[in-house]
DNA sequence: GCCGTTTTCGGCCCGACTGTTTTCAGTCG
């Protein structure tokens, strides 16, 4: 079993025990221990192997055996007892938006409703209407819920290149508007994730209500799901959903610190708080003892107040930096500034748009000091792959250009697929000639764990290859990443000088936070590249950059931060 | 069930919103 499908077991037990009317704390503890091993980035698995797992907050004795019992057993008895107490489409019940163990509860014991159907039904025959605390809202509440999930089986998150596009037009579009002060993104998207749930913002108006107005009237709202005097959520064009609150100026700096989260980061500075006789919520600071408000305006002076270095949002995940920041030891973390090439590029030679030459111009614009053009190698037929005379003659297109723009390095390379047997595409005498190699998997994708780690270790222990492509293979809304022991993996390219990808595509954006993180610990190099196709393409590094910001990734950690008389030592081959 | 810079016992993060009530329970973030 792994971190997500332990940590699902320990909120499932939490939500049971609930139904149950178990002790509350008890409960919580289940929860706590859910959402810590949720955001642990190493597996339970190893820990245990190693014997660490009593490092892991809120994971005392009896949760650490039923982990050991979850791995060896792949359940634990308790929960197993648990669940056999109650009937088992009440888990089902509960995981509906909007239902919790208490509802549930009522649900069963008032209607004897034990299955999502039962459910639809009875709220369909208006009979949930006429439960205590319930009623025609509730009801109706109920069942648009349950009709939404079925149209949404899969389909809740969005890539962060959409939900940013998106955010900013409505961003643009609220100021402009006479009673909106200003507007800024919170939550996820403003901590750079991935991928996003929704879209949250906050503004200044002094007319609360006129701004909540403009916000859901604007033109591309497909369904208002709820306003007040100071928020509303909505579904926009593209299905995302979208919140807006308004917030007193006075108190913006604690909101917008308290908006962007995470929430675990955000549990962790309360309860620091609170330790120090302070309680800490959305619009300041409460001295418990005397009662004595302080209101932040700006966000950094909440970390000042706890004196903590201020956070840039992509590292607010309670992933260490508290503890980091109070000896002083946060990272300097990689920013655009830093880049000073791009090492995945594809020409008109193979599947991408434009001609060598306009690469190389586009990447002059953007103030490069190189470039490596890395097109596919013959396997990937569907792709254009460069045969091995083409190589050649592609190689030869490089020196040409070479001459004629002396302001930039054009590193002639490849993207050469690894085989299925984990040997290369091309032999290693064409790949001698190459600048740069970077291997990839393009095929054979369902391969075991075992299978596809030993295939691309034995591409890695390849002496010519430098960097390993989008290794986990994940495409969002397509495939899954593939099971691989990273560890292993990382271990090898440590031993080997191989650095690992950061793809920015943001249908990719693999290695993800969590492995990348693992790289650096590893020591190992990362590239962050574009894999750009079309000139626009190169515009995508922000986003391999921002997964490299939540890796906590400085620019000595990343290959393509080097200057060009660094990375041609590196690569081993001549600066002119 | 977890946890400790007042504690091995007695606490456990905080607040908004909704819908139902007429002071609050449940859910969510």
């Amino acid at each position: 079993m792994d971190n997500v499908q332990i940590a699902e077991m320990f909120s499932q037990m939490a939500k049971i025990l609930e139904f149950k009317g178990e002790n509350p704390f008890k409960i919580r503890a289940y929860v706590n221990a859910a959402r810590s091993i949720k955001g642990l980035d190493e597996e339970l698995a190893l820990l245990y192997t190693s014997g660490n797992m009593g490092s892991i907050p809120g994971v005392g004795e009896t949760l650490q055996k039923k982990i050991v019992e979850m791995l060896e057993t792949g359940a634990f008895e308790a929960y197993e007892r648990t669940t056999g107490e109650i009937p088992p489409g009440i888990i089902e019940i509960m995981e509906v938006p909007g239902i919790g163990p208490k509802m549930a509860r009522l649900f069963y014991e008032k209607l004897g409703i034990i299955s999502i159907d039962q459910l639809s039904k009875a709220a369909r025959e208006h009979r949930i209407r006429r439960l205590p605390r319930m009623g025609e809202k509730q009801e109706d509440r109920i069942l648009r819920s349950l009709i939404r999930l079925q149209q949404n089986r899969d389909h809740g998150r969005h890539p962060i290149a959409l939900a940013m596009e998106i955010a900013r037009e409505i961003k643009q579009e609220l100021a402009s508007n006479p009673h909106i002060e200003s507007v800024f993104i919170v939550g996820s998207l403003r901590r750079k994730m991935d991928t996003v749930g929704g879209i949250d913002l906050i503004a200044f108006s002094n007319e609360p209500q006129k701004a909540i107005i403009s916000f859901t009237g604007l033109d591309n709202v497909i369904e208002i799901l709820q306003t007040s005097t100071t928020k509303a959520s909505l579904i926009y064009k593209g299905d995302i959903k979208v919140e807006l609150r308004i917030v007193d100026k006075e108190c913006c700096g604690s909101m917008l610190q308290y908006f962007t989260g995470s929430r675990e980061h955000n549990i962790h500075l309360r309860k620091l708080a609170l330790s120090r006789g302070y309680i800490l919520n959305e619009y300041g600071f409460t001295d418990v003892s005397s009662g004595r408000q302080t209101l932040c305006t700006k966000e950094k002076e909440v970390y000042d107040f706890l004196g903590l270095q201020y956070f840039p949002p992509e590292l607010r995940e309670d992933r260490g930096e508290i503890e980091a920041s109070l000896t002083g030891k946060l990272p300097q973390l990689i920013t655009k500034e830093d880049i000073k090439g791009d090492l995945h590029i594809h020409s008109n030679w193979s599947d991408g748009v434009n001609s060598i030459e306009e690469l190389v111009q586009a990447a002059i614009q953007r103030g490069y000091e190189y470039i490596a053009i890395t097109d596919h190698s013959p396997s990937t037929g569907i792709a254009n792959g460069l045969s091995e005379r083409r190589l050649l003659e592609h190689i030869e297109e490089i020196e040409h250009l070479q001459e004629i723009y002396d302001d930039i390095r054009i590193f002639s390379g490849t993207e050469c697929d690894v085989r299925t047997d984990g040997k290369l595409d091309y032999s290693n005498d064409i790949l001698e000639r190459l600048d740069i190699v970077i291997a990839a998997v393009h095929s054979g994708l369902e391969q075991d764990r075992a299978k596809m780690t030993r295939r691309i270790i034995a591409a890695l222990e390849n002496e010519h290859v430098d960097i390993l492509a989008h290794p986990t293979g994940r495409k969002f809304g397509r495939r899954p990443a593939y099971d691989l022991d990273m560890d292993r993996i990382m271990t090898v390219a440590k031993e080997k000088g191989k650095a690992l990808e950061i793809n920015s595509s943001p249908w990719r954006l693999d290695l993800d936070d969590i492995n990348a993180r693992k790289a650096k610990e590893h020591g190992v190099m990362i590239a962050i590249s574009t894999d750009t196709h079309t000139i626009e393409h190169f515009d995508n590094i922000s986003f391999g950059i921002d997964v490299a910001r939540r890796s906590w990734i400085e620019p000595d950690d990343v290959l393509n931060a080097m200057n060009l008389k660094e990375i041609c030592a590196c690569l081993g081959v001549p600066k002119e």
